[in-house]
DNA sequence: CGCTTAAAGGACATACTTATCCTTATTAGA
DNA sequence: TCTAATAAGGATAAGTATGTCCTTTAAGCG
């Protein structure tokens, strides 16, 4: 569904959105231990969200990461995964046809349509926003 | 979503369903041109279909891959996606949490429990036989 | 200025998926 | 029995995702 590096975003920037809210700045190993995933790797993923211009950075001594707050107003799950995973999990056939269409069906199309439409759905009304907001209230969880 | 392997098999399944309904066998080359996948790959994806008893093959000459009547009478492709690519789809967080649940949800555990639900649904509702009807009336296609 | 900290960037390593090629086993038919 | 056709199986290659390591750049602070 979603590639490891669009997990690991994911999960970085709503963690990133609250420690932005307290004001305070994360740094790569904070990151990754609030999420269990490895460092390294998720920097070079950070990186494509700084890119990208979802999150903010800093270098040097007190550096880190962080989110505006003006973005985090508008920022949802659409943006972070097209921008990470393309959109292939938006627009592919779920069978690989490269022209998969009301007219020229392949034999789910009709069946998985709806479930796309509840995918874009799902990425887009969720608010990075909103999902900080239950995560800071211990309504979720971002490792085990 | 679904891996190359599992495409390749889900189309090849309902082409063998049709041609075994005429009473013919398909070789590998036939099927590989009819849902337009790379014949040598095709032929190890089927393999894997006739270890899982869900299709039959003959050796040697005026050999082939067809599909016995009483398994297509309740072949679906959630037996075919779980044999392929096992239950991660069915079973997996969308953000890879490992112990991801009600009383443990990531944070969009509860928005995407629907759309699993509706994705298994999908799978476990789509009898081969009945996706086969539709492409012999040429209500849907294999290939482009 | 020089030291330390941290992101950025590049190169490389590992694993998995996808794909190809060649050989072997099996079958039908001449 | 010999030959051709075809699935089965093994080895290998190519491509992509995931992950690591090291160097460079930038910033704060004494």
């Amino acid at each position: 569904m979603l590639s490891k590096a669009c997990e690991y975003c994911i999960k970085a920037v709503v963690f990133l959105a609250q420690r932005s809210k307290e004001g305070k700045l994360s740094i790569v190993k904070e990151i990754a231990q609030a999420i269990d995933s490895p460092e390294a790797f998720t920097a070079k993923v950070l990186q494509q969200l700084v890119k990208g211009g979802f999150i903010s950075s800093v270098k040097g001594v007190k550096g880190g990461f962080f989110i505006e707050e003006k973005t985090l107003q508008h920022l949802n799950l659409l943006q972070i995964v097209t921008a990470i995973d393309g959109r292939g999990l938006i627009d592919n056939c779920m069978l690989g046809l490269n022209q998969c269409s009301e007219v020229n069906p392949c034999p789910v199309h009709h069946l998985y349509k709806g479930i796309k439409a509840d995918i874009v759905q799902l990425l887009n009304c969720s608010l990075v926003n909103d999902l900080t907001i239950e995560f800071s209230q211990k309504l979720s969880v971002l490792k085990n």
